[in-house]
DNA sequence: AAACCTTATGCAATCGATTCCAGTGTTTCA
DNA sequence: TGAAACACTGGAATCGATTGCATAAGGTTT
C-alpha cells in the first residue's frame, strides 16, 4: 500500500491534533504524559502502521544501541561459543550486536573496523586475525573513547582491554599431563607464532617439560595453519623422521581429531602409541572414539566477561582510567581416552 | 582529547570557508568538485580526523546498506558456512550484515525481527527455529516492502521468497542408498515436524523404502530435538525393542557421529552391523572413523544465491512482481566408510 | 486574590549528511 | 558581441526522533 512513504510520528501527531513532543514523549512512557493521551498515541500508531525509526533515534541521541564484533571466523566452536554468550549478555541488557568476520584477512578486519566505527557503534569487540600486526586500525575507537575490549586472541603490545584464556597454563596443563602420563617425546603443532596465543602455549609447554629436565626438539615444534591436511603433513613428516614420538600436543580440536583418525588409520594404537591432546575442548572431542583430551578455555565465561566489561565500559560503571583492563579466565585439563595411560582404557 | 565534540563536515567546510554541500560532494567524489577542492578537503578532513557517519548518511539517504540475518544458532556448520558466503557476498557489494541468533526461540526471534526493522536493514534473510508456527511477526518486512528471503528452514504455508536444500532427495538420496547397500530394517531420526525439512527428510525416505515394497516401521522413525543425547538414547531404545535394524538415517552430522560413536562403545561393528548416513556434510564427518557418509547440502550455493536474491529485489534487478521465487539447491550423497558394504573397506 | 505549584503539552532547535535548485564566473560559438 | 554552454559552489530544506525550555490550565495555599 504505503511503500513510498513511511509513517512517522508526524503523522500519529497530525491525526490527532497533537506535537509530535508528545507522541515521542507519549510512546516513550513519559511520565509526564497523561495516561489518556498515551493510550490514544498508541491506539494511532496501531492504526497507523507505525514503526519506530531507530536509526533517526540514534542521531538524535548520539546512542546506537548497538555493540560491533569482529572474529576471524564464527564457524569454530570456541568463538561461535564466545559470540553466543556476549549476544546473550547484551540482549539483556537491550544491546544489538553487530557480528562480522574477517576471514583472517587484516585487510577485511580494517575495512570492517572502519565500517562500524561509521555505523557508530557504541564499542567494538575483537578477536584479532592470525596475521594482524598493525594494531593502529583500532585507534579510531581509542581515540574517539569508544570501548574498545579484545578477546582470545589479544595483542600483546596494544594498549587496551583484554579477556584472555590462560595459555600459558593450558600449554603447561597439557603437557604436564603427557608426562605424567609417560612421555617424554612431546611433538607441539600450533598456529602462526604471529598470534601470541600459540607462542604462550608453546612456553607452557616448553616450562613443563622443563621441570622433567627435557629440552622441546626445534624439529618436534611446529607453528602453521591448523588445518586438518596441514597436520596430517606434519605428522607424517615426524614418522618419515624416524624419530621417537609418544605424543602430541594440538594447537586445537580439529587437528587432535584429524590426527587421531589418521593415525588409527596407519595402525597405530592409541593411547598406547601415541597420546594426543587438543585444545578447546570442542563438544566433539568428547563423542569420537577415543575421545579426545583437551583444555577447556570456558568459553561462555570470556563471552559474558567481555560483555560485562563492553556494558560496564559504557554504562560508566567501570572507569578504568589510564588504565587498561586485562582478565585472564582459567583454563582446565579434562582428561579422556586419547592421552589415557595404558591398560586404563580399551578403544575397539 | 575531543571526545566531547564529534568533527563533522561542518567543521572541515568552515576551517576552509566552503559550504557543506561542497564538502560533501567532494568527500563522495563528486565530477562537479574541482580537483583541487577535493585534495584540499580530504587533507583537511584528515588533519581534523574527521569520521564518517553513516547513520546521519543513512536517514538522510534512506538507505542503510545493512541487511539483517536471523539464525537459530550460529554454531552449527551448515549455517555458519551458508553465513560466510552471505556475507563475503555482501561485502563484496559494500553492504553490511547485522548477524543475530534466535537460541532457537520464536520469542527471541520475533525480538529481532522488530529491532531489525528498527534499525532500517534493508532487507532481512532468515532461518526460522524449530518452533516458528506464526509467520506472521515477518509480516512488517513484507508491509513496508523491505525483501525478505528464507533458507534451510523456509515456512511452508507463508509467501516469501525461499532458498532451500533439496530436503526431499536427500532423504531420498540417504535412505536408496542404504537399500541399495542391502539394509531392509532403516531407522530415521530427524528434528522437530514443525520444521518442514525434517518433514521432507521423512517423506523422501518413505518413498525410497517403498521403491522396495517397505512401509515404514512407525517405532523406527523418531522427530525430536538433534542433541547426541538425545539421539544415544532413541538408540538405546530401538536396541531394548529387539527389532531388526541394520541402518539409521540421522538427522545431521553430529549426532550421527554420536550414534556412530556409541555403537561402537557397544562393541557393534561398523559398518557391517550398523551403517549410518547423516547430514550436511560436516567436515568432521571426513576425519572420523568410520568417515560418516552424508548428504551434501551445498551452504556455500545457498548463501551465495540468497544474498544475490537480496541485492537483486534491493537493487531492482530482480522484479518478481507478486510472485514469489523459491529456489531448491540440488543435494548430493557423499558415500564414505559408515555405510560400506561389508568387506568394502577395514576399520580398525 | 495573589502567588505558587502541578500536570500536561507545544515550540523549535538539534543530530550530521545529502541533494534539489539556484547562482556565480568562465569559456565557447554563432 | 551576445547568448548559450559549462564548470563549480552555495543555500536551505530534509530525513525522523528527541529534549530543553516555555506555556497553559487547573488546583492549592496564604
Amino acid at each position: 500500500m504505503n511503500s513510498k512513504t513511511e509513517i512517522t510520528m508526524k503523522d500519529i501527531a497530525e491525526a490527532l491534533g497533537l506535537s509530535r513532543s508528545t507522541v515521542s514523549r507519549a510512546l516513550q512512557g513519559h511520565p509526564h504524559i497523561s495516561a489518556d493521551t498515551k493510550a490514544q498515541v498508541m491506539d494511532e500508531a496501531k492504526r497507523l502502521g507505525y514503526q519506530y525509526n531507530a536509526m533517526a533515534a540514534s542521531l538524535r541521541k548520539k546512542k546506537s544501541n548497538t555493540i560491533g564484533l569482529i572474529v576471524p571466523r564464527i564457524s569454530r566452536y570456541y568463538q561461535s561459543a564466545v559470540i553466543t554468550a556476549i549476544q546473550n549478555r547484551l540482549h539483556e541488557n537491550r544491546y544489538n550486536l553487530m557480528i562480522c568476520q574477517s576471514n583472517e584477512s587484516p585487510e577485511i578486519e580494517k575495512e570492517l573496523v572502519d565500517a562500524l566505527f561509521a555505523s557508530r557503534v557504541e564499542g567494538l569487540i575483537v578477536s584479532t586475525t592470525l596475521y594482524t600486526t598493525d594494531f593502529s586500525v583500532f585507534d579510531i575507537f581509542a581515540r574517539s573513547g569508544r570501548p574498545l575490549v579484545f578477546f582470545d586472541r589479544t595483542p600483546k603490545s596494544y594498549p587496551a582491554h583484554k579477556i584472555q584464556g590462560d595459555d600459558y597454563k593450558g600449554g603447561y596443563l597439557a603437557a604436564d599431563h603427557l608426562l605424567r602420563q609417560g612421555c617424554r617425546n612431546i611433538a607441539y603443532i600450533g598456529g602462526a607464532t604471529t598470534c601470541s596465543i600459540y607462542r604462550e602455549r608453546y612456553d607452557g609447554y616448553r616450562d613443563a617439560l622443563a621441570n622433567y629436565g627435557i629440552v622441546p626438539d626445534e624439529e618436534m615444534v611446529f607453528f602453521h595453519d591448523l588445518t586438518p591436511e596441514n597436520a596430517v603433513k606434519t605428522f607424517d613428516g615426524i614418522l618419515r623422521m624416524k624419530k621417537e614420538l609418544d605424543a602430541i600436543f594440538a594447537g586445537n580440536d580439529t587437528i587432535a581429531l584429524a590426527l587421531v583418525t589418521h593415525a588409527k588409520k596407519l595402525g597405530m594404537r592409541l593411547p598406547d602409541e601415541l597420546k594426543i591432546v587438543g585444545y578447546s575442548n570442542d563438544p566433539l572431542t568428547d563423542v569420537v572414539n577415543p575421545s579426545i583430551t583437551s583444555v577447556e578455555q570456558h568459553p561462555y565465561e570470556v563471552g559474558e566477561q567481555s560483555a560485562s566489561l563492553m556494558l560496564g565500559l559504557i554504562g560508566g560503571t567501570i572507569k578504568p582510567g589510564k588504565n587498561y583492563i586485562s582478565v585472564t579466565i582459567p583454563v582446565e585439563l579434562v582428561e579422556r581416552e586419547s592421552s589415557q595411560k595404558m591398560a586404563d582404557t580399551v578403544i575397539i
